[in-house]
DNA sequence: CGTTTTTGCCAAAACGTTTTAGCTTTCACG
DNA sequence: CGTGAAAGCTAAAACGTTTTGGCAAAAACG
């Protein structure tokens, strides 16, 4: 087939009247390495310009072995938080001018090493890995044996740097001092450990109650056996919502109730607005909710949640800027680092005075 | 910088023995155009595995023109049921080993046309035009223009084959023939008119209840004047919320109110749930409530949403069917059609009957 | 005015495949 | 045994860039 329809280098190079390496030169700025005239500069620009000169990826990336574009790995880009986060992150990209692609990832745990398909691995410059994934360390590992920057984004506080995470510490403490001065003692926490970030929180939890000189009985940590998120199931988040009304039952059917739930991301504290509706026992007059992430579900229930929010748009910008920078300069030691995003206190209609 | 450590076509040829031009035949399967004996065969495929050979992307791209990676462009990737969609579509092509990139889009309606970047008209072999977007037309065109096959998904029934969409017809028949079984006669109905799909559905809503005899007087008809979703800004679905918790309220604090409100979306339904509890009207007993498209926040409600689900999984895996079809054999006129998938009508809690 | 430095550009060699157009050998047939 | 066809393979030319190493001409210098 005769492909010759599209303009290359070197038809504006002849348009031009110059070679082809002035061209390149010229429209890649290699201003260090070879040293243009600003009139040929500004007559290359312009030819190029009038014929309309789209450069071919694939010869660039060959020769250069620089593809310009970075990629992001969503095991969960279904969630609620997640969901969302895939979406600031393209956004921030969008904003930068960075050409940014979610790519598949299977998200059978076995075959982790296989996410980052040879495809992947030679398409982008950088990854953005978010979320906290199974066998986080070998695919970690294996973008370090690539030489290929990344940085994890909303995988827990635990995670070797560089790493972009909202200040959990912080974030926990804002929740329980607003519950403490609303005069509660009596908190409970609900949550399925096999939830990603779920047991950083519990123990976040009982780590600051215990510094506040409360007590936390065993019948008020209500850590569910759900399963984590698949996504190849669409009624895993409808299970996880059935579930996590039965444990707000039994956490408010006890003799001496909590008056308060701190629940471990959204999803569990809708469903233990419903589990109290089920038990006749009032939100927020007999128990107040809270929940963390402060995803879209949380307005739309009733009573709406007090939650503590993640600025998913200002992590995603943080995490943008530092793998940006991580391109630039990869062994530079002072990008190595965490970035920590401060939390937002949603003040809502789920919480009451005792 | 050497960079020799990969192992190249030519360092298998080597190893086992034959040229690179038999190498390539054999990997990629030319059987039709170039013979080889069934031992070379096993030869050349034994060692490439044993060498952990892998194949350069951009060389083979940049001669053949192909890169075997489909694109999917998701303007609303952050909506409750796009967001879905994006997702179940990256599983149906995990499903058929297809590699697969959502990619960035502009939001801006007066871009629309460079939604399709340079980079993106390169890397991909055919597109997924997921949801409705602005200017649909002249991206198809554009696509057109460049003969890179594209299936519209979900984008509405209007548009132009090849599309792959849920049959809105007869959805609107099971909703309304479930309600009418019911026994309502005064059905209203309620959505944004800017809102994706949500014109076409008033229209179907009419036709077929007029079709059953039934009047629609003009108050029962809500078409909001909020906005379409803006990925930019945070606070949109919640807005949309707010908006719809209005209308539901003043449809219903009519002298004559709807027995029962058919909503155009779920998000649309969850305000109208919070607008009738704020006017002390119960659902489902004072009045039924449906939606359509039946995404994860349709259970996490009280009452739970009876839903039309659009099947988000079929869709997506006729969709990628028919872009695969379409790249094998982008002139065949069969391949110009509409796939509509039926779909499911799921009761829950409410809807009672008069 | 000779010598050195700077300026502005270019030729040609990669990059790692796919594809085209043969070129030997072997085999079958009369 | 001679001829034609089939089988099995290959050399070499793309593909469209980036990058390297240099080379003339002009400018600066002593």
């Amino acid at each position: 087939m005769p492909r010759k329809s599209t303009v290359g280098i070197r038809d504006i190079a002849e348009a031009a009247g110059v070679s082809i390496s002035t061209v390149s030169a010229i429209l890649n700025n290699k201003a260090d390495r070879v040293r243009i005239a600003d009139d040929t500069r500004q007559r290359v620009t312009e030819v190029a310009q009038r014929l309309g000169y789209q450069p071919n990826l694939f010869a660039a990336a060959l020769r250069s072995n620089r593809t310009g574009i970075i990629g992001a790995v969503n095991l969960n880009p279904g969630g609620w938080f997640m969901g969302r986060l895939g979406m600031e992150v393209q956004l921030a990209a969008q904003k930068r001018d960075v050409e940014l692609f979610v790519g598949t990832v299977r998200s059978k745990a076995d075959s982790v090493e296989a996410q980052l398909t040879i495809l992947q691995g030679q398409l982008f410059d950088g990854f953005l890995l978010l979320g906290d994934m199974p066998n986080y360390r070998d695919v970690a590992r294996k973008l370090k044996n690539l030489e290929k920057p990344y940085v994890s984004v909303a995988a827990g506080s635990e995670i070797e740097p560089p790493l972009v995470h909202t200040d959990e510490e912080r974030g926990m403490k804002m929740i329980l001092d607003y519950l403490i001065g609303l005069g509660h003692r009596r908190i409970a926490f609900m949550g399925s450990l096999a939830w990603p970030l779920v047991p950083e929180r519990l123990l976040l939890f009982r780590e600051y109650l215990t510094e506040r000189g409360l007590a936390i009985p065993d019948n008020y940590v209500s850590a569910m056996d759900c399963f984590p998120y698949q996504p190849e199931e669409f009624a895993a988040l409808e299970r996880l919502h059935r579930v996590a009304i039965q444990h707000a039952k039994s956490l408010l059917g006890q003799p001496d109730p909590p008056t308060a739930i701190v629940c471990a991301a959204d999803g569990f504290a809708l469903g233990a607005l419903k589990g109290a509706l089920q038990l006749g026992v009032a939100v927020p007059r007999d128990v107040s909710v809270t929940s963390f992430d402060g995803t879209d579900g949380t307005f739309a229930c009733q009573p709406e949640l007090t939650t503590l929010r993640r600025p998913m748009e200002k992590v995603a910008a943080e995490a943008i800027d530092l793998l940006l920078a991580l391109i630039d300069a990869p062994d530079d030691p002072a990008l190595q680092k965490r970035i920590l995003v401060e939390p937002e206190l949603i003040v809502r209609d789920s919480c009451a005075p005792v």
